[in-house]
DNA sequence: TTGGGTGCAAACTCTTTGCATGCCC
DNA sequence: GGGCATGCAAAGAGTTTGCACCCAA
């Protein structure tokens, strides 16, 4: 599961970039998500690890790895900007967000995917990424305002 | 066309809103709109328009559209967030955007929404809405890049 | 040794809030 | 006349930039 980890650092390098210890803390922390974590999470989710990195340097990271194919960046909603390691092929997921809570959940539906790829050859643009996104109540959220 | 229009002041005053001039130009704005618009465009339309309006009355604005139900917040891309009128059925529809340039262009397509309709009732979510972003290139930014 | 990597702080952009004035009802 | 609507200015949040120091190569 650290594929993705080594493959981010080898396309670092292949950029051109040196090593370093905030960037390797950062693809490392990355590497561990299971879904898109914001600029902010990550930094704390560091200082909590032992591994502070400045926040400027969070986001020069993220540019960098956005930069080189191998992040994400998601836009779920009105707050920040998240973001995850853009995996190859099998682990390619959306989100659904919650509307009350903000709570994020990934999912993904082979059906979905095949009607984006039909609809990107018939329009003028040339897409290369697409996002999805969900928004409604979450089942705790759902339970939540049905009992009131 | 300006049906749109009359809906939102319609469904203002039921919330109980009062008349206002700054919210109608924007409405009126709005109205004539084919795509979404971001904040600052609205702010300098209404200007040129000869009916200036404060930029925290715009947002203001916008936010009780949304809140009554007739405004779609849409976020395509790092920059500032669009908004557009949000017309009932048959005009529903989802953006590209040009990833070169920033191009915003509207689309729409029936699979995609047979898709996410029979999706949203599969997962745990209780799903209100969808957003769908494409990127890529649009045409002119493509052919300007081929010829390099 | 050299130049990119990092941290710190300030700047910047977009958005929201506070308050005084003015208009709708 | 009373209270919401608006404009202006300042505050806030998230993100970016400038610069000095440090470390990888």
């Amino acid at each position: 599961m650290d594929d993705w980890g080594q493959d981010a650092q080898r396309r670092l390098a292949e950029a051109g970039f040196r090593r370093g210890g905030a960037r390797s803390a950062i693809v490392e922390l990355l590497d561990r998500q299971r879904c898109a974590l914001s600029a902010y999470e990550i930094e704390d989710e560091l200082r909590a690890g032992g591994r502070a990195v400045a926040r400027a340097s969070v986001y020069r990271v993220l540019d960098e790895l956005a930069g080189v194919g191998v992040l994400s960046r998601v836009e779920v909603g009105q707050d920040s900007a998240r973001y995850e390691a853009a995996r190859s092929g099998e682990h390619h997921h959306h989100h659904m967000v919650c509307d009350t809570c903000g709570e994020v959940q990934p999912f993904a539906d082979a059906e979905l995917e095949r009607a984006v790829h039909r609809l990107a050859r018939r329009v003028s643009f040339d897409v290369a990424e697409h996002d999805i996104v969900l928004r409604g109540a979450c089942p705790a959220c759902r339970a939540a305002s049905a009992s009131v």
